[in-house]
Parts: C-alpha cells; sequence; structure tokens
DNA sequence: TATTTGTGAATACGTCGTACGGCAGAGATG
DNA sequence: CATCTCTGCCGTACGACGTATTCACAAATA
C-alpha cells in the first residue's frame, strides 16, 4: 500500500485496561456461548477488541487460560453454604458441582482432566477433606484419602455423562423418532440384531429417569457406603 | 517452475492398500506414543506413507476416527472374562477398564466425553447391565440404569484421576523434592499458609497409598453400595 | 486411436497458538 | 534543550492443523 493511502495512524487509542479477571470473564462468556472447541484466543482478544498477542501479557499461554476459567468456577463451588455437619458439606459440594458444570458444560470437559490447584479448588477440596476427616467411618489420613478419591470419582464421572447425554440429546432432539432418525441407520440396526437385549431396553424405555434425582440417589449410596455406615455395618 | 526442472513422475508408486483397520491401528500407536493433543490426521497419514487426504476415504473426520480408536479399546475389555455370577463380571469390567485405560492414557482423555455406541462398547455395556440385572437389590429397568450409571460414573471419574495423576508425577518427578521444585514456589506457597491444613496432610503424606488397591477397594464400595447390599440392608 | 471415467495426489483456504521485530512515547543523560 | 535508551505495545509472520477442491493421469470404453 503506498504511504499516502496508508491510514492515519490513530493518536494511540484509549488504552482499554485490561486484566486477568476480564480476559477470564470474556473466556467464560465464550465458552458458555459457542463451547470450549471452538474458543480460541484470537477470539477472546477480538471480544476484547485488543490484538490477540495483547493477552500473553497477562497470560502464559492458552493452557494457563482454562486453569484460571477453571477456578473461577470453583470460587462458585466454594460459595456453596458450608455447614457443620461433615455429611451436609459434603453433599453440598457435590450439588454444587454438578450445578456448576451444567451452568458451564465447558467444565465437565475439564473435569479431572487437568490437576485443580487454583487457590478456589484447593478450597474446595479442603472443606471436603476435613469434613470427610470428622466423617464416622473414617479413621486417619489414608481414610480420607480414600473417601475423597471415590467421591469426587463419582462426582467427576457422573457430571461428564451427563453432560454428554444432555448434548446429544440436544442434538438429536429428544423425542424418540428424531433420535432414530439422527442415531438412526446405525444404531436402530444395532439394537435390532438382538444382541444387545439389555441396552435396547435401557434405550428403549429408560429415558424417562430424572437426572438430578438419580444423581443424588448414587451420591448417598457412594457417600454413606464410603464414609458414613462402614463401621455401623461392622458388628 | 519450467516444466524441464519439474519432478519426474514417479510411476505411481505401489497403491498401499488402506483400510479403516490400518488407520486406526496407526492412530492408535501414535497417540499412545504422543498423546492425543499432537495426534493429528496429517501425521497419521506420513505415518502410513500417504497424503493426508487419502484417509478421508476411509474415515468421515477426526472425531469419527477417535471413535474407531475408542472401540478398538472397548474391543479389549470385552475380552474380559465373562463370569456367570454378576457380581465378578462387573468387577472384571471395571478392572478391564482400567487397565486399558492404564495402557492407553488417551482413553481416559475420552471416557464420559462421547456416546460410546460403537459394537464392542455395546457389548461391554450389554455385559454390565445383563450382570447387574441379575444383581439381587436390583429390581426393573429403572434400578438397572441407576446401577449401570453410578458404576460407569466412578469408573470414568477414577480412572481419568489416575492417569492425569500419572501424568503430572510424570512430568514432576516422582519425589517430594522433585515436585516442591516444580509446582515449586506457587503449591509450596500456598499449602504454607495454614488454609489448608487437610489437603496439606494429603499432599505430604498421603502420596504412598497404592493406586490399584484404592481402585479396587471403592469400587467394590460401590458396587456392593449400589446392587449388594441395598435389599439386605432393608429389614 | 480418441474419449470418457474414476482415483489418488497436490494444492489451497481459513484458523489456530504463539514467536518476533519494530516503533512510539517517556524518562534519563549530556 | 538535544539526544539517547528503555519500556511497553502492536502488527506481522510462521508453522501446523482439518478439510474442500482441483488436477493429472491410468485404465476403461468406443
Amino acid at each position: 500500500m503506498p504511504i499516502w493511502e496508508r491510514p492515519e495512524p490513530q493518536p494511540r487509542a484509549a488504552p482499554v485496561p485490561l486484566s486477568r479477571e476480564k480476559i477470564t470473564a470474556a473466556a467464560i462468556r465464550l465458552a458458555d456461548a459457542h463451547g470450549l472447541e471452538s474458543l480460541s484466543i484470537r477470539k477472546i482478544a477480538k471480544e476484547l477488541g485488543v490484538g490477540p498477542m495483547r493477552l500473553y501479557d497477562y497470560v502464559a499461554n492458552r493452557s494457563e487460560l482454562l486453569d484460571l476459567m477453571v477456578d473461577v468456577v470453583y470460587a462458585r463451588i466454594a460459595d456453596a453454604d458450608r455447614h457443620s455437619e461433615w455429611r451436609a458439606t459434603v453433599l453440598a459440594i457435590a450439588h454444587a458441582t454438578r450445578e456448576a458444570a451444567l451452568d458451564h458444560e465447558w467444565f465437565a470437559d475439564l473435569l479431572g482432566g487437568r490437576p485443580h490447584l487454583g487457590p478456589h479448588a484447593l478450597a474446595v477440596g479442603e472443606a471436603n477433606a476435613a469434613a470427610l476427616n470428622r466423617a464416622p467411618g473414617v479413621h486417619g489420613i489414608d481414610d480420607v484419602q480414600r473417601a475423597l478419591g471415590a467421591i469426587n470419582s463419582f462426582i467427576i464421572g457422573a457430571v461428564r455423562r451427563e453432560v454428554t447425554e444432555r448434548r446429544t440429546a440436544r442434538s438429536t432432539g429428544t423425542d424418540m423418532a428424531a433420535f432414530q432418525r439422527s442415531l438412526g441407520p446405525y444404531l436402530t440396526r444395532m439394537l435390532e440384531t438382538g444382541r444387545y437385549p439389555t441396552v435396547a431396553r435401557l434405550v428403549i424405555d429408560g429415558a424417562h429417569l430424572d437426572a438430578a434425582e438419580t444423581f443424588d440417589r448414587n451420591l448417598i449410596v457412594v457417600v454413606d457406603g464410603i464414609a458414613g455406615r462402614r463401621q455401623a455395618d461392622a458388628p
């Protein structure tokens, strides 16, 4: 471009004050709207009206940004009511985690996939571990470790499953007709081979269970099995 | 480029007979070696000595290829010993899933993140559901659905957690010194604030638990809690 | 032999994360 | 006051990615 056509250099645009918080908030907004897969540094920068490279003054790389996003969600989970009763605390954290993941489905994609070491994630872990430490069948740090592992495993898996299920339901449509049209030839044919009779029954008339209630019932079984009843069961 | 410098066209190289199986096998090889993140269509093609676009004659897109890879792993899980006893079957499937994920860590990344509808995944689901259907406290298809959900949730979460843990251990080094050097300033400082006393104890002297044994013990609690003892507990 | 057809290879496009180089303004120095 | 350095800031650039499209050529047909 010849210099006389070159755009008049703007008098140093009023600097948009950037910060890790603003960047993280914008990233969460975009991830909520369009999913993790389509979340890119460039789009976040565009959302903030800034060149892509500006973000690297505040964030080392994409994966660090994901860590920041995750910890923001943990902050919300940490706000779950703290009860003095250990069981109520554990259940509250689990429910808060599930609800956070339903609000921010990308959170489920990240759950369990990286160590959660942000300050708020640590706070949630601390509250959970301290509660379990006060539970009746849990003696010593090893028991706490196992109990925490079992409960977190269940939460991670359950939340992931529910989110994936909800996604496929959204993309295929809820009713059976749309379902057969979408997974159509393939899955229907598969189930009609007769090789998967139990799965077929599950698919056909097992779709009506309430997700929240299922989560709650299974969670209680895990929590009481791991921490509550162990001692009570013993003679 | 002038035509006389143009490379002599090779006499149409002997066609490498390609197939979905060969492509999937190569993809698994690469994913085992370098992880999912660095697995690309182009690298798989190079591994097979073929142009990238050739793969699209056998596979619709990258995500379909991932589905194929996942189902190959399920084939191996489906080979887990089938026992007539429902409990032995459920435990065998769980252990086989864990071991497969430890051999193919990328499998853990995909676990729970997409619906598993390949023929072998369905076979595993069928075996699991049929076994639970024979379990004593499980009555009706709804109970099967809940029980299967609980167990699968636990497996997914536990496996993901174990794989991530193993990865960070690998990247930081196992011993405490290397650990503090790597997460160093940050995590150490965090734990020293005194805000996370229970977590600190877990980190400091909770590292010695055997992963396989922990998985097994927690799994048994979940399985028996969900399917076995429910009825026995009732009056 | 002339023409059509089908198929594997190559090129092309838009997007990604991020390394780098240069430039404007502020402060320091003669 | 003149000049020089230094510090952010920003645009540009690069290599890799998934994949649509185009192209060249061997085999098949007329």
